[in-house]
DNA sequence: TATTCATATCGATAAATCTCGATTTATCGA
DNA sequence: TCGATAAATCGAGATTTATCGATATGAATA
């Protein structure tokens, strides 16, 4: 269930920056080893901070990349730990295969 | 060669009507088999105005599919037409697959 | 050559997106 | 409860994108 929405997750992933978010969180151990959290958590928010932008942008494309459900969240105390989708990413990548 | 750019690629697919544009010109006898030029041709810009945009918004739009290399022209007397560039969007689709 | 037709380009406006710093909200620990 | 930390939200400015009508270009035809 809970279709995904192709127009907007095209338009979430057609900006470098949250495509380069989710391509991080592919291999989190590799990008992410220095966080100081479990990575079975999920990558916290201020981890990607390092694409260059402020936090409160960072902060804004995470929440594009939620609402096209193209990652999910979980609060752990003053954290946020944010995973991808995989299930939507899949029925995406399928969904495109077919369509275009 | 000619190398694939999917950031320009996911930009040009993230418009609604340029992404339907590029489905329709899936089937051309499906959705364009009142065109009076064969199509084996391509599909005439003009056909396009269905979406309905303006023709020079649709003029646009086509000239940014073509930018992304999705599609290629080819000019008949006063006609253009266009085709799909299938090469390019394989190689789109397994590059998202593999990357995403 | 003048006219028509198809398409591209130009110039302008409107709308959407991006980005930031400042502030707010939420949670923690002392 | 207070101060610190993490993240979201707000408000504003800047940039990009979308769109149109008008015009230019290029080719066909009378």
């Amino acid at each position: 269930m809970n279709a995904i929405n192709p127009d907007e997750i095209l338009k979430a992933i057609a900006h470098p920056a949250r495509l380069q978010i989710l391509v991080w969180m592919k291999e989190p151990e590799q990008h992410f080893s220095e966080q100081l959290h479990p990575l079975d958590l999920g990558v916290c928010a201020s981890q990607f901070e390092r694409c260059g932008l402020s936090q409160s942008t960072v902060s804004t494309h995470l929440a594009t990349l939620q609402r096209a459900g193209l990652v999910t969240t979980q609060r752990v105390g003053q954290w946020i730990f944010y995973r991808r989708n995989e299930e939507t990413i899949a029925a995406f990548l399928q969904h495109l295969k077919t369509t275009l």
